[in-house]
DNA sequence: CGAGGAATTGATTTCCATCAATGACGGTGG
DNA sequence: CCACCGTCATTGATGGAAATCAATTCCTCG
């Protein structure tokens, strides 16, 4: 891995470490394996896989707080890539030791981990439906709401405005369409007062017809 | 749920029991609990979702001996339904029973349900990259070698023909088509003499060129 | 046989990708 | 301060992949 920019601890530990990246920087690859644990500390990125030939599938995107996987905790090998969207800030485990305060005490790990592994599991298969069934606008109404619901969990959220630091690019990337088509859409949803991305905030103004496009009953 | 056919079993067990469901029977709805975990034992199933307006997802596929779900050993409530795509002959556990005998020798079980979990994660995270990324050809062909390798795992496969119960309709509603759509791909496929899928059979003569197109390298 | 679902085939339409050009910024350096 | 550049978003024109509509034909199974 790149450990781009170590950050000295104020108490220093063997098992716990953190560090930073630029904006834009990949930060795994996909096939790496690591002896460590990650979670997202601050700033936001994204999981991704690529083809041989290029073409890139976001699996989907990183806030503050998340673990890169559940799955890591006993798998050492990446299963996808993971890519920085903003500068963030990463916090490192060892797995070890990680494991041993989970046996330690499994009676209140267990069920945390069974619910974390069980909620990425259940997003991915929303997602696959999502892509299976849904039209464009369908799709990025979807992600929109997805990702409201999770900013929401961190954030204090007024005149329902929310951070959403993503490229038209990388909505693309994670719904399946073109940049282009998705400039089209976000213009729709502009005119038809639906909501408006722009400069990094995501408002939205008519959350029923979001919701209405988006929820995937 | 429908215990629609309840099997005597030769030594009943309270924590364990058995039932049949004839082709085309839903055994679960999407949001039922369940104080039991199962396992299919013969025949083939599928998980799905359905949305409001009835389109429907196909999710995946359940072969024998597959847990319907690992999630469900931690999980009480089904997160998707499941249908007999075939007759099938299901088995089901107590979770709490399996779960003690879990906690009884963890050392065990651990490595092998966090495979589990982590392979269907795998799964998800892998179609939603052909969903997302890949032409109707790719995406069927991508379908039949996943089946395929998890057909082979379970019988002896001869000839390169896989035991295939699936109509065009399941294939359609697996990758996000419409069954026309791929009655005009299986055509290529029959005449390019890739693989031919006809009579619940699929019978490929050119691997090679199957890979190449559902790889997702 | 005959009936009904499944598959195939053709004609047409729709949605989205692709190609191409333009404009809006933000940074950089002269 | 302004010309230059690269990135991103927008818009228009066109083409292509897959959906949809509509008949048949083919199986399968009573």
């Amino acid at each position: 891995m790149g450990d781009y920019e170590t950050v000295a601890s104020s108490q220093p530990s063997n098992w716990q470490h953190h560090f930073l990246a630029p904006a834009s920087r990949q930060v795994f690859a996909s096939n790496e394996t690591s002896p460590d644990i990650y979670v997202l500390c601050t700033g936001w990125a994204f999981r991704f896989l690529q083809l041989a030939d290029g073409r890139r599938q976001i699996l989907g995107f990183l806030l503050p707080g998340d673990l890169f996987s559940a799955h890591s905790l006993f798998e050492e090998r990446f299963q996808f890539s993971v890519k920085a969207l903003t500068a963030i800030q990463v916090s490192g485990m060892k797995r070890a030791e990680v494991q041993s305060r989970i046996t330690q005490n499994p009676a209140t790990a267990a069920p945390a981990i069974a619910k974390s592994c069980s909620a990425e599991t259940e997003a991915s298969e929303k997602m696959i439906t999502a892509l299976g069934l849904c039209s464009a606008e369908e799709r990025i109404a979807y992600l929109f709401l997805h990702l409201m619901r999770r900013i929401a969990d961190r954030n204090v959220i007024r005149d329902d405005r929310y951070p959403f630091p993503l490229r038209q690019q990388h909505i693309a990337e994670a719904v399946g369409l073109t940049p282009v088509h998705v400039s089209r859409i976000l213009g729709t949803f502009r005119e038809r007062g639906i909501a408006d991305l722009s400069h990094g905030v995501l408002e939205v103004s008519d959350l029923k017809e979001l919701q209405r496009l988006g929820s995937l009953t």
